[in-house]
DNA sequence: CGGGTAAGTTCTCTTTCAGAACCTGTCAAT
DNA sequence: ATTGACAGGTTCTGAAAGAGAACTTACCCG
């Protein structure tokens, strides 16, 4: 499949994962999240080989999700942040977190979890409907196209 | 990367992007939240190579995601089916859904949209704290790990 | 001058993936 | 008894992507 080519497919699933689909985007995502900003950083981090980060980066430009913002010149210096529209990757990202510390378990130590910032306490994350506050489940959804209907 | 590796890895991002984090993995998951259950089917609504897909349903499988039942002997043929681990992806799902549809634009069509099977109106999801219906954004919430501190 | 820092690019080698054909077991029609 | 269809794979080959390491550019510092 030609993943550039996903972008005019009339799913979202598949529009959505050409540009966050492939296996380091995610993690280089996170670590936008958690305040790394340089390709240095970042390389080091994730232990991914620089040819491999920098196409991520330049992608991830591409699409909008992340800005390239020089911090220095002479050497001229870049770094990336995240866009709002990169921001709003993160209910997905929290979404894959949680469904990671309950279902792919890690012997030991029951790794990192997720904090109020203010109360400090655990969160619990739930999707909810923003107008109704209803819980969303796969029971209580369907996905219609707009040609023709599909259930989900 | 050893992607296989990656279960041990504290970090839940790289958890469960070892079980869902290549390219075609999720689109799998869809076709099993929209009720497919073959592997004919599925070959064909997502063009993926048969070689491929096995390689994916095993791997699925044995995360304990999908589950392989035998529905006729001669001769013996299975279909899959999400486990209640599987079902616990909907939320990723959800918000990726909705992250694309506001941010990778199409043109023409609007694409597909989640509406409520009861009352038959779209949705917005949020995610909130489950305790206190608080939503949940990258500023109001940190991550900690239970060997020292990181923030995100 | 040599060494350090930051952000890449350029190599080679290995793994993975795409595309297509083939295989197995069963039934049903010719 | 063959032929064809169906379902769920496996086995080929060649192309693309990724890993690992070295090299490049441009500046600063001592």
């Amino acid at each position: 499949m030609k993943w550039n080519e996903l972008q005019n497919e009339s799913c979202p699933v598949a529009r959505g994962l050409s540009v966050v689909g492939d296996r380091w985007t995610m993690l280089v995502l996170r670590d936008c999240f958690l305040g790394i900003r340089r390709f240095e950083k970042m390389q080091e981090r994730l232990g991914i080989t620089r040819h491999v980060l920098a196409d991520r980066l330049r992608k991830l430009e591409g699409a909008g999700v992340l800005r390239r913002e020089a911090y220095q010149d002479r050497p001229l210096r870049h770094e990336y942040r995240l866009t709002e529209r990169g921001k709003a990757l993160y209910p997905m990202l929290v979404s894959l977190i949680d469904w990671a510390n309950a279902h792919v378990p890690i012997e030991g130590s029951p790794s990192v979890t997720l904090v109020s910032r203010s109360a400090g306490t655990p969160i619990a994350p739930m999707l909810v409907d923003r107008v109704t506050g209803e819980e969303i489940t796969h029971r209580s959804v369907s996905a219609i196209s707009n040609a023709g209907a599909k259930k989900a």
